[in-house]
DNA sequence: CAATCTGGTCTTAAAATAGAACTAGAATTC
DNA sequence: GAATTCTAGTTCTATTTTAAGACCAGATTG
C-alpha cells in the first residue's frame, strides 16, 4: 500500500530524470563524484550515510548506467565508482542546484564551498539559458508542449 | 532510528537546496507550478499524488518561501499555490533535469513533452555553463573549493 | 436548501531509512 | 606467515515516511 509511485511514464521528461535520481541519496552520492570521490568508504565518510543504503545506492546508480565500477586506481585490488558518460551528463543539474542553493538558502557571510574555473581560478558565472537567436530565456519566455498521458 | 538526515550544515550549497527540495515530490510539484498548476486539486490530478502527501508539501514548500497562497484567481474564495521569486529561481534546475532526461531517458521515438520559447515556437537549445572569458565549460573545467566542516 | 465540489485531516499498512552488529576477503603489521 | 586491522559490504531491527482510503467541513452549484 505505500510503495513509492513511479513517474516514468508521464510522458515527462523531468519526471522520467527524477524517477531515476530524485531521491534522497543520488545527487549527493553523484556531486561527490564529481568532486572526485571514488572509493566506498570515501562516499561514506563524505555524506555520513548508512553503509546499508550506500550499498544500494551505488548498486542503483551503477545498474542505471550513471556510475561505473573500476579497478582501483591505488593498485590494491578494491572497486572504485565513477561517473559514465550519462552520469556525468548531470553536472549542469548539479551546477544549478548549487547556484539556486548560493542564492537563496545563505546568508551574505555565511561560509560555504564554491565552485571555480580551473584555469583562471575565478568563480564560475551565473547559468544561463538562451533561445536559438541569443535572447536570454527565464521561465516565462518559455512554455511545454505536452503529450497525450497514456 | 530513522528519521531522514539533513544536509543543511555541510556547507555545500548543494546539499542544502536537495535538503529543502530534494524529496520524492517537491520539484515535481514545482515543475508543475512552472507549467501553470495553482490549485490542489490540480497539483493532485496532474501527479497522482496522495492528499495528504501534497498537503504536506505545499505546506512545507510555502513554509520554506518557495510556493505562497492567493486568493483564487477565478473569483472563488479557495486560495491557490504560486511560485515566489525564490521558487521561481530553480527554473535552470527544472531545465537541466529536462534536458538530461530527454538526451538519456528516451529512445528516439518516444513521445514526451517538450519546452520550446514562447516567441519564436522553437525548441529551447541545450544549456551551456561559460567561464567569465565567454568559455564554455564542462565538469572537467571546474573545481569546488570546499570549506571547514563545522 | 440539497447535492456536490474542494481542500483538506486522520487512520492504517506497507515500504524506505538509519543505525548497529556482523562478516569475509584484502592489506598491513609484527 | 600469523595476527591484526581495514575495506566493503550484508543482515537485522526500530522508526519514520509514504500511499491510499475513509472521513469531514466549508464553499459552490443546481
Amino acid at each position: 500500500m505505500a510503495k513509492r509511485v513511479s513517474h516514468w511514464n508521464d510522458g515527462c521528461p523531468v519526471a522520467r530524470a527524477l524517477d531515476v535520481i530524485g531521491d534522497w541519496w543520488s545527487l549527493l552520492i553523484i556531486r561527490d563524484a564529481f568532486d572526485g570521490v571514488r572509493r566506498f568508504g570515501e562516499f561514506q565518510n563524505s555524506l555520513g550515510i548508512a553503509k546499508g543504503m550506500l550499498a544500494t545506492r551505488l548498486r542503483d546508480l551503477t545498474e542505471r548506467g550513471i556510475l561505473k565500477t573500476a579497478p582501483a586506481s591505488d593498485g590494491t585490488a578494491y572497486r572504485e565508482y565513477v561517473l559514465t558518460k550519462k552520469g556525468s551528463g548531470l553536472f549542469l543539474v548539479i551546477v544549478a542546484l548549487r547556484q539556486w542553493g548560493e542564492e537563496h538558502l545563505y546568508t551574505a557571510n555565511e561560509p560555504r564551498s564554491s565552485m571555480i574555473d580551473r584555469e583562471t581560478r575565478a568563480p564560475v558565472p551565473r547559468l544561463e539559458l538562451h533561445g536559438k537567436n541569443g535572447r536570454r530565456l527565464t521561465w516565462r519566455d518559455t512554455e511545454v508542449l505536452k503529450v497525450v498521458r497514456k
